[in-house]
DNA sequence: ACATTTCGCTACGAGATGTAGCGGAATGGA
DNA sequence: TCCATTCCGCTACATCTCGTAGCGAAATGT
């Protein structure tokens, strides 16, 4: 007994609409109306997917976002820096400036801030198999603490693009690098 | 002609009620009704102080926060490492886990959003003057980057605790203190 | 044909924000 | 003392957004 089928496409629409709304105007002037209106749809049919907005948004993320890349140019500075300009682009692009306001919602609902979470694990792998890379060709000695290590390298993007609302430039981005690099390796490697 | 004056009294029990519930229940629970419930007043004595809910925030942390502590210990690795150990305190207070949604609104108002980072920027005075100190004592050579170095300190912790909502632990900022020192003084120090 | 599930749509309730306006109270000045 | 002015206490209203309820119609499997 299997009645009408699900409309899927309607579905991706809804989807497709979010991550448009989110791109262009950020979390907090996402309106449920507009997603409804842009996808060619009614409100009714968002709640009847998605229990809340920060769960409709959090499942356009995983479905729009764009693939970390992966690299390997055999030195643990040139890697972590490949990957602090990934990060970068990613804390550079205009829907950033919407993020606070989903954070702000994912702490009123445990399920979507795990997602979201998980989503942000997924995009470190990189830089995780850098270091990975970097002990077995012996330049790093112990094993560091991994969240500490993205948070030494993401934190300061974050906080430069959620407070100060600077940009972030290759100079900014070096220093950065070369902060984390120097305390896993312990030395004073190159300027 | 100066008429009926205003009653100074009720402004300090509206911006100690908005601190109170801040620091209990976070900005997004902070609702205007409580506010003035809690000072005695009515929903519209707000307004005619405070144009917005944000704008009363910024002036209630203005009134309220705690202010920083000032040091000089000696040497730079231990200056910084007791900046950072204020800064976490500040981390990790129950009322940082509202900061996302007051974020989210400074975006809406630039006064606001000016004041508030005025603030931080007040916050970090004694930072730099541990810089300074360290480079007249000859143990950094060139003049850093001292914004750069704010988000190195602080980034960390606040990604830490808004993404992760992992604790502040004496390692962990010992850590998060060696990879800034070691990139201001260029060398590996002591471990 | 029949049960079942979804869809399109309208309507409603709850909660918060921000505004309007009235009568009374407190002040300074004429 | 009278008056203009400004603030206070209070009620009411308009708006916006979220989230829920429910109905008739459409689309499937049996």
């Amino acid at each position: 007994m299997s009645g009408r089928p699900r409309d899927r496409d309607l579905e991706l629409r809804l989807l497709s609409a979010a991550w448009s709304l989110l791109t262009s105007q950020g979390y907090d002037a996402l309106k449920l109306t507009r997603v409804a209106a842009q996808a060619n749809a009614h409100r009714t049919d968002v709640y009847r997917r998605w229990p809340s907005k920060v769960r409709l948004v959090t499942d356009a993320l995983a479905e729009h976002l764009p693939p970390v890349s992966e690299f390997d140019t055999g030195s643990l500075h040139s890697d972590i820096r490949a990957y602090l300009d990934d990060l970068a682009a990613s804390w550079s692009s205009p829907w950033i400036d919407g993020l606070v306001g989903l954070l702000a919602d994912l702490r009123h609902d445990i399920d979507a801030e795990l997602a979201f979470r998980k989503m942000g694990e997924r995009r470190g792998q990189p830089m995780r198999n850098a270091i990975e890379r970097a002990i077995e060709r012996g330049e790093i000695n112990e094993v560091p603490d991994l969240s500490l290590i993205g948070d030494l390298l993401e934190g300061p993007l974050m906080h430069r693009r959620m407070i100060g609302r600077q940009p972030l430039t290759p100079d900014y981005l070096e220093a950065v690098a070369l902060s984390a690099v120097r305390l896993l390796t312990g030395t004073a490697v190159d300027a």
